[in-house]
DNA sequence: GCCATTTGACCGCC
DNA sequence: GGCGGTCAAATGGC
C-alpha cells in the first residue's frame, strides 16, 4: 500500500514537475528568437504532462464514501434480484427491470488511427456481459459490470457505445458505484483480494504478472491518446450518489503548494471555483475537488459538462484502461500538503 | 481448468 | 410488440 502510494504519487509529481520544467523552458522560448514551431512541441508536451497528471487523479475514482443511492435503478432490490446469488436455480425470478437512464455519461475521444474497440480503460476491471444492436445507431453498445461484481458485490456497470458521427467518440454510460477493494485502493500493485490473488504459488504470480503486462499496455496505450481526449460529462447531478464526494486532505506544506501553483503557472487554476482550493479550510483542512472545475483546467481537453451542481466530487474515470495510473491511490495524496497561506504569485516560488 | 468474450434468448418497461 | 438490459450457454485464449 505504502509502496502503491508513493508509487502513484511519484508519477503524479513528476509530471507536475516536468510541466513545470517545460513551461520554463518555454518561457525561456519565449524570449529568445526560437521558431514557433518549438514553442508548440514544448506546449504539446506541457499540455501532455498535464493531462496525464489530470487522468491520474481523475482515475483514482475519489471514490471516499458510499451512501446509499438514491438511484432507483441501482437500488439494492434491482441488482441484488438479478444477481447471481438470486438467479440459478430459477430464472423466471430473475428480474431483469430496465434501468432508467440514471448514472452519467461520458463521452471519450481517442486518437485518430487507433484500433481499439472500446474506449480505454478507466482503471477499474470491466467484464463485458452482454452486447446489443441499437435502435437507430450503427454501432453495437456494449454491457460492462465490474469484474468485482460476484467477488465483492460490486454493483457498478458501464455502457460503451460509439458515436455515429464520430467513431472515435466513444459514449460511456456509467452507472452504480464501485464499491469493491479496487475502487478504494485503486492499487493495481495490490490487487483485490479475489479468488485470482487467493490462488496460491506461481498460478496467482502468473495471474498478477498478466496483468501487469496488460496494465502496461494500458498504459502505453493511453498515453497515446491523451492528445485528443474528449470528455463530455453528463448528469453529474447522479454522480454523487456514485463519487458522492472527494475530500482532499490538505496539510500546510510545499508539495502541494507546488502543485497548485505549478497549476497557477500554467493559467490552469484561472478557472479553478474557490472550491478547488477552499479555504482548505482550517476548520476542516480539506478541500474539495469538483469533477468540473478539474475538467476546466484548459488543457487542451474539450470538456463539456452540464451545468450540474458544481460543488459535485471529482468525476468517475474519465477513460478506461488498467493503466498503472491506476496505480496511484488518491489517499496518497494525503501526503501532499498544501498550505493555506501559500501565496501563488510568490514570484520567487518558480525560480 | 479458469476466465473473458460472444451471442441468442429472456424479461420488463414503455 | 418493440426495445433495452441482462442472463447464461457456448466458445476461445491462456
Amino acid at each position: 500500500m505504502e509502496k502503491t502510494m508513493d508509487c502513484g504519487q511519484n508519477t503524479l509529481l513528476n509530471e507536475l514537475t516536468q510541466g513545470k520544467e517545460l513551461t520554463n523552458l518555454l518561457r525561456m522560448h519565449l524570449h529568445s528568437s526560437s521558431s514557433p514551431e518549438t514553442r508548440q512541441a514544448l506546449l504539446e508536451k506541457i499540455l501532455c504532462s498535464y493531462e496525464k497528471a489530470l487522468s491520474m487523479l481523475n482515475w483514482n475514482g475519489f471514490v471516499v464514501e458510499t451512501k446509499p443511492t438514491g438511484s432507483t435503478l441501482e437500488s439494492p432490490g434491482s441488482i441484488a434480484n438479478s444477481s447471481p446469488g438470486s438467479e440459478g436455480s430459477d430464472k423466471k425470478d430473475v428480474f431483469k427491470k430496465r434501468k432508467t437512464s440514471s448514472g452519467w455519461t461520458e463521452q471519450v475521444r481517442v486518437c485518430s488511427g487507433t484500433s481499439l474497440e472500446g474506449p480505454l480503460d478507466d482503471g477499474y476491471c470491466w467484464r463485458k456481459y452482454g452486447q446489443k444492436d441499437i435502435l437507430g445507431s450503427n454501432c453495437p453498445r456494449g454491457y460492462y459490470r465490474c469484474t468485482h461484481r460476484h467477488s465483492q458485490g460490486c454493483l457498478a456497470t458501464k455502457q460503451v457505445q460509439r458515436s455515429d458521427e464520430d467513431p472515435t467518440i466513444f459514449e460511456v454510460k456509467y452507472r452504480g458505484r464501485h464499491t469493491c477493494k479496487q475502487a478504494s485502493h485503486f492499487a493495481a500493485t495490490s490487487v483485490p483480494v479475489t479468488r485470482e490473488s487467493k490462488l496460491k504459488g506461481n498460478h496467482s504470480r502468473q495471474k498478477q504478472q498478466q496483468l501487469e503486462e496488460k496494465q502496461k499496455q494500458s498504459q502505453e496505450v493511453f498515453f497515446s491518446f491523451e492528445a485528443g481526449l474528449k470528455v463530455k460529462t453528463e448528469d453529474l447531478d447522479n454522480k454523487e450518489d456514485i463519487f458522492p464526494s472527494f475530500h482532499f486532505p490538505v496539510e500546510s506544506e510545499v508539495e502541494n503548494s507546488m502543485v497548485i501553483k505549478t497549476l497557477m503557472e500554467n493559467d490552469i487554476m484561472g478557472n479553478l471555483s474557490p472550491a478547488f482550493i477552499s479555504p482548505a479550510t482550517s476548520e476542516s483542512n480539506y478541500f474539495s475537488v469538483s469533477p468540473c472545475h478539474m475538467g476546466s483546467f484548459g488543457l487542451g481537453q474539450n470538456v463539456q459538462t452540464s451545468d450540474s451542481d458544481l460543488t459535485d466530487i471529482i468525476s468517475a474515470p474519465t477513460s478506461v484502461t488498467n493503466s498503472p495510473i491506476g496505480d496511484l491511490d488518491i489517499s496518497s495524496l494525503d501526503k501532499l500538503e498544501f498550505d493555506p497561506s501559500f501565496l501563488f504569485d510568490n514570484p520567487e516560488f518558480f525560480s
